[in-house]
This record gives structure tokens, C-alpha cells and sequence, in this order.
DNA sequence: ATAATTGCAAAAGCTTTGCACGGAA
DNA sequence: TTCCGTGCAAAGCTTTTGCAATTAT
């Protein structure tokens, strides 16, 4: 029930910020921006294929990218380059920096802001519009896992 | 005469390079390494071979890419994923900011570092272990070309 | 000699595109 | 009713891979 009600929250919020920026609430946008709704997972668009496809076996993976596309382009939400192979998107527009963990492939959102006025006089003459920062590393998690490892390791 | 001996000094630099982290000296790998020393145009796979095949005409695409990737890992250049569609190099290895021209599509490396500990206390437990900024605007030049355009229209 | 490397071509991903049908406004 | 958006399939691009032939050491 609760649950339930959080998702007809997610579609009406949908449905409002499509008409906002002027597209039409088809079914299978308001699918998916529901989905990327508070969602800090920064997935792929095979991932919200794969996701969404059970509640809607008709969707799909093309339009899927489409609709990210107008989204993108129409800044609610950005595309991320951190994964070597694969665009994933983050619902959250603002700038900030991410992290990718090299063991999970998990991405993370973290604060931070950067100053272009530090390299301002290196940026003189440059029109800086937007930027990426994006963090490579290990994830406390994985960090975990690797030093449980390396701890069985040693007892044997 | 000069542009000649400038060649040889790259070429001779290539295979001391290739040598210290235990690559044969292969023409093909020499030439690429050569050709990206002091390069600052941070070019694509595409672009190095494009700019080989006449010195070098049984080079292969393949082959680029290949020598790349082994660089890449043995920490001799680093790979930037700055563009949405395609990956390009910089022989610097040290980090530093690029800045990506929408205009024109050149690459500018850009002094700047940034500091972690700055974001250290969302980044406990998270261990970095690189970096990438990227910068995207309108560089000078392009920005030039834009005001000549708006004078000219303004004047019309 | 021999193990690494090349070139070629095919394959693999991810993403984009074209077009006829269907649905939102 | 009109035009935008969808689904499907094909195509496009960049990058990777397999393998026989070649070559650096």
C-alpha cells in the first residue's frame, strides 16, 4: 500500500515534469523517469531496459535511449562517461563529483564542487560551461572483501 | 635536417621507453610512441593511424589500439574519456584537467589538482586511486569566431 | 629458435536511425 | 485529427578478438 503510493507519487511527478518541459507523458516515459525518481544507482539504459521490461514487456531499448536523450538535452537529469564502456545517467542535474568502484562497478555520488576560479588564469579566455569529475578506486565495501581476503589468506 | 634529427631523438626515446617497460621495439610501436612524444593534441586510435598509414602504410588499426592499451597499462600515457564517442590519449601521464572545445572539438590540457581531502570525510573508506576532470565550453578561438559572427550579423 | 607481435578480418558492444504503426493531446 | 512517440530491425561506430604469418631478441 505504501509502496504503492510512492510509485503513483514517482508517475504524478513524472507526468509533471514531462509536461514542464514540454513532452508528452507517454506511458513508457513516465516509466522511466518514475524509475530514475530518487534513484542513486546512476544506471545504464540496458539496465533500465532490463528493470522496467517486466512491468512493460512492450518497452523498449530504443526508446529507452531516446527518452534519455530529451531528458539529458533538456537538463533534468546528466550522462555520466566514468565507465569505460558504457553511458550511464544520474536523476540528480546539479553538478557534483562521482566515484566508480574498480571491484563492483558501483557508482557513488559524493559532494564537491570545483572552483574554476583556481585555474582561472589558465581558463582566461575559455568559456567553462559544465564539467566532470569522476574518482576510480575501491568502494568500503569492496575494500571490506579484500581485506577479509587477504585475512583468510594469511590464517591458512 | 633539423625536423630529421628532432625525429631520430623521438624515435630514439621511443625504443628506450619500450625497452624500460620490457615491450619489443617493434617500427610499429616506435612510430606510435614517437609520434605522440610532445604531442599535445591528444589524439584519437583513429587519429594516430591516420596520421601513421602514410609513413607507414602496413600499419593497422588494430595495432594501435593494441600498442595503446599496453602503454596504458604500464602507465606510460593515459587514456581520457572526455570525448561521448570516442577515447583519445595523452602522453602525460601526470593528472591534470582537460577541457574538451564544443566547437571546435580540440582537447587543452589545463594545469590543476585536486585535492581529496577536501571531500575526505565523504570519501572515508573509499580508497582513490585516480582521477579524471573534464572541462567542456567554447575555447578562445572558437570563442572569436563566435563574436566575428554576432558582429557581422549585427552589422548586417 | 621461439615467443611476442603484426595484419587482416570477423565479431562484439553500445548507440543511433528509419520507418510504419499507434496513441496523446 | 494531427503529429509525436513507439517498437522493431537494421545499420553505424568504436573497440576487441582470433589466428596464421612475421619478426625482434
Amino acid at each position: 500500500m505504501k509502496r504503492e503510493n510512492r510509485q503513483n507519487d514517482k508517475a504524478a511527478l513524472a507526468v509533471e515534469k514531462l509536461k514542464n518541459i514540454g513532452l508528452r507523458a507517454t506511458p513508457q516515459r513516465v516509466a522511466i523517469l518514475a524509475f530514475l525518481e530518487g534513484n542513486t544507482s546512476h544506471p545504464s539504459a540496458e539496465q533500465i531496459y532490463e528493470a522496467l521490461k517486466s512491468e512493460m514487456p512492450s518497452l523498449s531499448l530504443g526508446t529507452v535511449y531516446n527518452t534519455l536523450d530529451e531528458l539529458v538535452q533538456r537538463g533534468e537529469l546528466q550522462e555520466l562517461a566514468i565507465s569505460p564502456t558504457r553511458k550511464h545517467v544520474d536523476p540528480n542535474p546539479d553538478p557534483h563529483y562521482h566515484f566508480l568502484c574498480e571491484g563492483c562497478g558501483r557508482i557513488y555520488d559524493f559532494p564537491g564542487t570545483l572552483h574554476t576560479e583556481e585555474i582561472e588564469e589558465a581558463t582566461k579566455g575559455f568559456r567553462v560551461q559544465k564539467y566532470a569529475v569522476y574518482l576510480y578506486g575501491i568502494c568500503p565495501a569492496c575494500n571490506q572483501e579484500d581485506s577479509d581476503r587477504s585475512s583468510s589468506w594469511c590464517a591458512s
